[in-house]
DNA sequence: CTGAAAGCGCTTACAG
DNA sequence: CTGAAAGCGCTTACAG
């Protein structure tokens, strides 16, 4: 392996030199600096990470919890974040939690082992007990996609989910739709609230019947659910889905029971599904902009490590849109 | 932070000798290592493994290339990889190359500056040509899911696809099928013939037309190519599909032309398919034993990074196995 | 603008 | 079994 020490004999200067071009902290005369990218073109010297990293602190790798990488909404938060380091020369260490707090803090000590930068969480499931361990951790730690309450001092990147589930609602009152229901997954009760503001703020208030929990978030659990609430709300003219898979499964129960969909039955999702799965009318849905989210959560992220400083602890809320599918129609 | 000079005074020793009994290379006295442990756990300390790395040259850190993260068998793969990393305490530096092969150029490159101890790529997909670059980085890489021609000299841990796609024939073959049809992906060259193999064993052969490829093998290309396919063969009665997105196109295709499954068309999928995300009869599938693949693939590169040797090249093939659901039925 | 020195926190032979 | 020394490949003040 080519070192600092090699391209600096080939250049006739010392290792210093080679450091002051290659980091640019330092300007270095023209022809020296010419002489010095040369040997390190002719050598294909690569300077190396972890003596760097040792010397400065910073290991340019970030590490990443999501619950899982098997639901797409994560599927697609990593691959943005992925992006936005990639962008700034940083690479991605990537942890899945599996909703286990003890997993989590392995994870955690290997983070701190290895000197990352920063630490990205995203999505809150089962974690929040665990967040008094970050406190005493070295560098920052940013929370994205929490949809539970945020935690006090902890900076969070995320999205406004009542907002999201207001839209929904909203868009099937312009609709004339007077009789919803909703599917929803037991972590999703901000989504969920905003929903039903929009149809109280119409006078339409839903009742607490009309909001399913499908205990078991799947599309098996979800099916049941939506069986069972269509089948007692026969009159209900649209339903509103918390999560993809609930969507999905929502579409089934109305095939299930001979209601098409949209003309007999109006379908809003939040998050976007996995179009390459899914079958079945495009989907009316709530969109998350997770780019935008993993953007800021590593630039906040980035930032405070490159300073040294805790990142700014006020919440950063972006803004969910409803895209128009076909799923949803105007009420009969 | 506490150094392990910090635990050295602690203990009243050397930090050699706290080197010694954590690295556990050199029998301490015992009561000299009491004292170093309970240092040790008085001031929490924990060791830094960038130091370590650079010290040793292993950072207790792999690499792993994938397609996309997105697609259910990637996610799983990845978290395979995960958990076979943890339970030798080593992490994932995770890099998705969106069949992009400068982007895993960049990835490499960043890899080989932080000193990981090996590579996996998972998939062949858009790789192949970049194999030559691999040829000489100082880690051990291993190749693993691999269907494309086996590449000289590179180590490999993948499934017999040949044999799955046999499975799949040899099943419907049993049920008494013989037309049938293939809904393939471009990539999937292997898994088709295996199928066709069983028919011709039989003395049934396919003719060509009954296989048709996707040249879009998403859900949307896949339906369409599904429809074109039962049109031109209405007395088809079974169906293989050579990937999960193409199986639920395929169920899509037949409930749309009026083809109940199983009783008027029999549907045998490859790869296991997200069961949160589907919906209808729970597919037979050939599955494929990623945890094993990965395991396998895991224990090759750290195995041969810790000799400091080459991995056995000779490849490993692990084989699938058929799992009956309730997409094929017997013909009628 | 360039060079000599010290240090980041570990490990590894090598003497005692 | 324990300790002193050198080294891993970089960066960072600090003199010249």
């Amino acid at each position: 392996m080519v070192t600092m020490q090699d391209v600096a004999e080939r250049a006739g200067v010392t290792k210093q030199t080679v450091s002051n071009v290659v980091t640019g902290r330092v300007t270095v005369r023209p022809a020296t600096e010419a002489r010095v990218r040369a040997a390190i073109a002719e050598l294909g010297y690569v300077p190396n990470l972890v003596a760097r990293s040792l010397a400065t602190g910073s290991s340019r790798t970030v590490g990443l919890f999501v619950p899982t990488v098997s639901a797409p909404f994560y599927a697609d938060v990593v691959e943005e974040v992925e992006d936005a380091l990639e962008e700034r020369g940083h690479r991605l260490l990537l942890c899945t939690t599996r909703l286990d707090g003890e997993r989590a803090r392995r994870h955690l000590a290997g983070l701190a082992a290895r000197s990352v930068d920063a630490l990205l969480i995203a999505g809150d499931q089962g974690l929040t007990g665990h967040l008094p361990l970050l406190a005493d951790v070295r560098f920052p730690v940013v929370l994205c996609a929490w949809e539970a309450a945020l935690p006090d001092g902890f900076p969070v990147v995320t999205v406004d989910y009542e907002h999201g589930g207001h839209l929904a609602g909203r868009h099937l009152r312009a609709l004339g739709h007077e009789r919803a229901l909703v599917l929803a997954s037991p972590a999703h009760t901000v989504r969920t609230a905003g929903f039903r503001r929009a149809f109280r703020e119409d006078g339409m208030p839903l009742p607490d019947d009309a909001v399913r929990t499908a205990a078991d978030p799947t599309f098996r659990g979800g099916l049941a659910a939506a069986l069972e609430a269509l089948r007692d709300h026969p009159d209900a003219t649209a339903l509103f889905a918390t999560h993809d898979v609930l969507a999905v499964a929502a579409l089934e129960a109305a095939r299930m029971l001979g209601r098409s969909v949209p003309d007999g039955l109006s379908v809003v999702a939040h998050d976007d599904t996995p179009a390459g799965l899914l079958s079945g009318p495009a989907l009316t849905t709530v969109v998350l902009p997770k780019r935008e989210m993993a953007r800021q959560a590593v630039g906040l992220a980035l930032g405070a490590a490159s300073r040294g400083a805790r990142p700014d602890p006020r919440p950063r809320l972006l803004l969910p849109a409803l895209v128009p599918g076909e799923s949803t129609a105007p009420v009969r």
